[in-house]
DNA sequence: GTGGCCCTGTGA
DNA sequence: TCACAGGGCCAC
């Protein structure tokens, strides 16, 4: 569920209470949770959090371990760092890496709180303790090294962000798709962060079908849309997301950004521009709701 | 391209 | 009781 907004405003809400802090201990409660970098678990003791960012739909933790530990870090990096620095990665010797799928969130409470039933991840700091939870166990945390992004396949297939590319760059790369435009939108290496609900938002207010074949849309049409979708993530963002069910920041607050959805589960309901019945249907293994007056 | 899978909780 | 929610991945 958690989306660009949702993830970004998780990243604004984790980061004063855990940056600057430090990790003490980390308890893996369901081994699957940590899906990479076991390895490097004991590297995280003493690990300073430098900062707390977002790139696609993964939170990214900075991390600076102790100078013993760097030490230690460094019989394991690739020969003399030979590899290009990503770009969307700030200068830090080491990162957690939090893919939340639908259900993941994070919550800081009180130095010694139990586990709760769907906490996977507990990381103790000097003042609390970090919980990654999860109730349907799809997300996971990855300790990464720079050099380990490079082999990240599924990080490196990612395309460019919606809101630092220009409306021209995202309509070319969603027109050059031969899938159907929502499918295009979904795919995280035309453009990263969007998912079910954005996808089908900014299409309904580019008034653009969502089975169309996103080749054969006029480049007007196209650019309509990156500035929709554009538009769209930075008003969700100002509200702090959508939460349907389970989306919380990582103050436990909800987003507002559900109470502005034109079509998204709103199957059957009559469209809020004209009236018509919102219809669905099923695209790229998604339920998809939109207008068929509106959107042409 | 589509469908199944991973999962649990919710709502009809 | 069971369909449904869905990001990413995999087999087909």
């Amino acid at each position: 569920m958690p989306e660009l907004p949702e993830v970004e405003t998780i990243a604004r809400t984790l980061s004063p209470q855990v940056q600057g802090q430090h990790i003490h201990t980390v308890e893996v409660l369901l081994p699957k949770a940590l899906a990479f970098g076991k390895e490097y678990l004991p590297v995280l003791r003493g690990a300073r959090v430098q900062c707390v960012f977002r790139r696609a739909k993964v939170l990214l933790v900075g991390l600076v371990p102790t100078q013993e530990n760097l030490a230690l870090l460094a019989h394991t990096a690739s020969p003399a760092d030979s590899f290009p620095r990503d770009p969307h990665l700030p200068d830090c010797p080491l990162f957690l890496a939090f893919h939340l799928k639908m259900t993941g969130r994070f919550f800081v409470h009180p130095a010694q709180s139990p586990p709760l039933k769907h906490t996977r991840i507990i990381f103790t700091l000097d003042d609390g303790s970090l919980f990654f939870d999860d109730i349907r166990t799809f997300g996971y945390c990855r300790i990464m090294q720079p050099h380990d992004f490079t082999t990240w396949e599924f990080w490196q297939r990612l395309g460019p962000e919606p809101l630092t590319a220009t409306p021209a760059q995202l309509a070319e790369r969603l027109g050059a798709k031969k899938t159907s435009i929502k499918a295009a939108l979904l795919d995280q290496s035309t453009v990263v962060g969007v998912g079910n609900i954005y996808a089908d938002e900014s299409l309904f207010r580019a008034r653009i079908r969502p089975d169309s074949r996103a080749s054969t849309l006029p480049h007007k049409k196209l650019l309509e849309l990156a500035k929709a979708l554009q538009e769209i993530l930075m008003q969700a963002i100002r509200e702090c997301g959508s939460s349907i069910r389970d989306y919380r920041d990582a103050q436990g607050n909800a987003g507002a950004f559900q109470n502005n959805f034109f079509v998204y589960g709103q199957k059957n309901a009559p469209c809020k521009v004209c009236g018509h019945a919102l219809e669905s249907c099923t695209l790229a293994g998604r339920t998809t709701v939109f207008c068929p007056h509106c959107q042409k």
